[in-house]
RNA sequence: GUCCCUGUAGUUCAACGGAUAGAACAUCAGCCUUCUAAGCUGAAUAUCGAGGUUCGAUUCCUCGCGGGGACACCA
C-alpha cells in the first residue's frame, strides 16, 4: 500500500527512530489517536522506548518533542505525560489526501492485488423452505465479504451451495400432494412452498405416524421415481426463482451454484473409499470416522440405511472445488452452530490426505425476542414480508418529504432506502454476536443506520448539484479543524479495508462509514460551503466531493446501492 | 460432561494491552427567514464477581456466576 496515511505513519516512525537511535525497531513504534482532538492528530505511547532506553516514558516523550522537527506531514509534536502527540500539517495533508482520493476515485481504498484465488461459499439455503431474515444475514454478510475481499486485492469466486434434496424436500412435496393438489398457485410460488414445508413439519409433529408417509416420498425421490422427480424439478425451480429475486435485492452474486443433488453420489463413493482405506468404519450400521484422539468425538459419514448426510456430500464438494476450479483456498460462511461439525469435517479431510486450505467463517444467528425461529413453532419472519414492511415505511417517509415526486420515483427510492436499512442493520453488528431481531429497531432510519449514510450523501449531492469544484485548489483554505478531522478520517479508509478483510468483519467498515458521515454532518451544520468566499468555496467543494467518494466506495462494499437523493 | 459464542448506560452495540470506557435508540433541554431537521448541539446513566500477568487490563490467563448454541443417523 502506498497510500498517504501509510506514508504519514512511515514518516513519523522515521522521525522517532532518528531522534532515539537505531536500536529502536520501527515495528514497535505504535501510532494511535489521542483521546482529545485538540491534543494532536496522532499519538505515540513511549512505554516501549522507556524500557529499552531505561528512562521514564515521560522523559522520552519530552525528548522526542524537542528533537522532532517539522518535515513533510509533520508540523509539530507535543508531549503529554508518557505520550507524544503529533500535529500534522493541515495543508500538506489536505493536498495529498484529497488529490489521492480524487485521482483514484472509485478505486480509492483498494489494495494491491495478490495471486491467491479464494472461493467464498455463502448463503447456502435450502429449497422448499422459507427464506427468512436469518438467512438474509448470511447472504448480506457474504455478499459484502466478497466485495471486501475483491477490493482488498484477492481473486474471489463467490459460490452458493443449495440444499435441494433431503428430508425437508420430501416433507414439503408430501404435504403439497396430500393437502394442496390442484390448488390455484399464487404468484410467489417459492414462498408458497416454504409455507407448505412449515405446515408439513407441524402436521408430522402432531401425528408422528405421518413420518412414514414422508419417508416413503423420500425413498421414491432417491430411487428416481418418475412422478416425484418431475414434481421435485418443477418445485425446485419455484424456489430458485424466488431465491434469484431475493439475491437481486441483496446484491448477492455467485459465479457458480452447487447443488447437494450433484455431489451426493460422488460423496458416497468417497465414503466407500474411506472404508476401504480403513479410515472410516461401521458403527451401529452407519459409517463413521472416529476422531476421539483429536477430542472431536465421532463424525457420521453415512446413515445406517445407506443414505447420505451433509458430511457425505460435503466431502465431494470439497474435492470438486479444488479440482475443477483450481483454487488456493476455500472459505465457507456458515453460522456458528456448525462450528463443531466443521472442526470434525476439516480433520477428516486432513486424515484423508486432502491437504488444502479451508476455512470456516462463523457468525452468530438471528433470533427473535421470544426465541429462535423455527418452522416447527411457526414463528418465522420471512424476508419478503419484512422487506415489504420496511419499504412501506420508507414510502410513507419519502412521500412526506417529496410531494412533487412521481410514484415511480417514490417507489424506487423507497426500495433502496429499505434495502440500505436492512443490509446495514445486519452488518453493523459484529459477526460473533447474536442478533436479536427487533422489528422496531430494524425499521428505524435514524442514527447508526443505512438511511443515515444515504442521507449524508444526498446532502453532499445537493450542494454539488448547485456547484461543482473547478480549477486549481488552494489547500491552505482548508484551515478549519473540522476539515482536518474529516480529511484524516477519509485517509484511513484503506486501512479499514485491510482490517475488515483480515478479520472478516464488515461491521468495522459500517462503523467507520458512520463515523465519517457523522463528522461530515457536523461540518455541514456548522460551516457554510456555497456561501463562503470564492477560493474557500472551491476548496470546500473539493473536500466534500472527495468525502462523498469515500462514503460511496464504502457503502458499495456493503452491498448497498447508493441513492442520488432522498 | 466436553466444546464454541457471549456478559459494558434503561435498550442495542463500540473500544490493535494505552491517556478522562465511546456511539445509537429511548429520556430531558435547545437549534429550521441559512447548502435536504431521515439532521445538529447539550444533559444524564455502564465494564458480572474473585484472583493473576503487566509500567498499564473492558481487552490476555485461571476460577466462579449468568445467557445462547453445538455435540450419531437434521443441515
Amino acid at each position: 500500500m502506498d497510500y498517504t496515511i501509510i506514508k504519514v505513519k512511515q514518516q513519523i516512525k522515521e522521525a522517532v527512530q532518528k531522534a532515539l537511535g537505531q536500536e529502536i525497531d520501527q515495528k514497535h513504534i505504535e501510532i494511535g489517536v489521542p483521546p482529545e482532538k485538540d491534543m494532536g492528530d496522532l499519538a505515540i505511547p513511549c512505554f516501549y522506548f522507556a524500557k529499552l532506553l531505561r528512562l521514564s516514558p515521560n522523559r522520552i516523550a519530552e525528548e522526542l518533542k524537542n528533537k522532532i522537527r517539522p518535515v513533510g506531514f509533520i508540523e509539530s509534536a507535543n508531549n503529554a505525560g508518557p505520550y507524544l502527540n503529533i500535529i500534522l500539517n493541515k495543508k500538506v495533508l489536505a493536498q495529498k489526501v484529497l488529490n489521492e482520493i480524487s485521482k483514484k476515485g472509485e478505486k480509492f481504498g483498494s489494495l494491491k492485488s495478490d495471486k491467491e484465488k479464494i472461493m467464498i461459499e455463502y448463503s447456502n439455503p435450502n429449497t422448499h423452505k422459507e427464506f427468512h431474515i436469518g438467512h438474509s444475514r448470511n447472504a448480506i454478510l457474504g455478499a459484502s465479504l466478497v466485495n471486501v475481499y475483491k477490493f482488498a486485492g484477492k481473486k474471489v469466486i463467490p459460490v452458493n451451495y443449495i440444499g435441494d434434496i433431503g428430508s425437508h424436500v420430501a416433507k414439503c412435496l408430501w404435504a403439497l400432494e396430500k393437502f394442496h393438489k390442484d390448488e390455484p398457485l399464487p404468484e410467489n410460488k417459492g414462498k408458497y412452498l416454504g409455507g407448505i414445508y412449515g405446515e408439513a413439519v407441524r402436521r408430522i409433529d402432531e401425528n408422528t405416524e405421518l413420518k412414514k408417509e414422508t419417508d416413503e416420498v423420500q425413498q421414491k425421490l432417491e430411487s428416481g421415481d418418475k412422478y416425484w422427480m418431475a414434481l421435485w424439478k418443477k418445485t425446485k425451480a419455484w424456489s430458485m426463482d424466488e431465491l434469484k429475486e431475493i439475491y437481486k435485492l441483496l446484491n448477492a452474486k455467485f459465479d457458480k451454484i452447487f447443488f447437494e443433488s450433484e455431489v451426493e453420489k460422488p460423496g458416497k463413493k468417497i465414503v466407500a473409499e474411506l472404508m476401504e482405506r480403513g479410515i472410516a468404519e461401521k458403527s451401529q450400521g452407519a459409517v463413521v470416522i472416529n476422531l476421539e484422539k483429536y477430542n472431536l468425538r465421532t463424525l457420521l459419514l453415512l446413515k445406517s440405511d445407506g443414505s447420505s448426510l451433509y458430511s457425505t456430500k460435503e466431502l465431494a464438494l470439497a474435492q470438486l472445488k479444488f479440482d475443477k476450479y483450481k483454487i488456493d483456498k476455500s472459505i465457507v460462511i456458515v453460522d456458528n452452530r456448525q462450528g463443531f461439525y466443521f472442526q470434525q469435517f476439516f480433520k477428516t479431510l486432513e486424515i484423508m490426505g486432502f491437504d488444502k486450505k479451508m476455512e470456516h467463517i462463523p457468525y452468530e444467528f438471528v433470533t427473535l425476542k421470544d426465541g429462535a425461529m423455527s418452522s416447527r413453532s411457526g414463528n418465522i419472519v420471512p424476508f419478503e414480508d419484512f422487506f415489504e414492511k420496511v419499504v412501506e415505511l420508507a414510502k410513507a417517509e419519502t412521500q412526506k418529504r417529496h410531494q412533487d415526486w412521481n410514484g415511480e420515483k417514490i417507489s424506487d427510492v423507497s426500495q433502496k432506502i429499505a434495502l440500505s436499512a436492512i443490509k446495514f442493520n445486519m452488518i453493523k453488528t459484529n459477526n460473533s454476536n447474536i442478533i436479536v431481531f427487533d422489528v422496531e429497531e430494524a425499521l428505524s432510519f435514524d442514527g447508526f443506520t443505512g438511511p443515515y449514510l444515504q442521507y449524508t450523501i444526498s446532502r453532499i449531492n445537493s450542494i454539488l448539484k448547485k456547484e461543482s469544484p473547478k480549477g486549481e485548489i488552494d489547500f491552505a483554505k482548508l484551515e478549519n479543524l473540522l476539515e482536518k478531522e474529516l480529511i484524516l478520517k477519509a485517509s484511513n479508509f484503506p486501512e479499514i479495508i485491510a482490517q475488515c478483510q483480515k478479520e472478516n468483519q464488515p461491521s468495522i467498515l459500517a462503523k467507520y462509514l458512520f463515523e465519517l458521515a457523522k463528522l461530515f454532518s457536523n461540518y455541514y451544520q456548522n460551516i457554510p460551503i456555497l456561501k463562503s468566499e470564492q477560493e474557500t468555496k472551491k476548496a470546500r467543494l473539493f473536500l466534500i466531493s472527495n468525502i462523498r467518494q469515500v462514503l460511496i466506495n464504502g457503502i458499495s462494499l456493503l452491498g448497498i446501492d447508493v441513492l442520488e437523493e432522498m
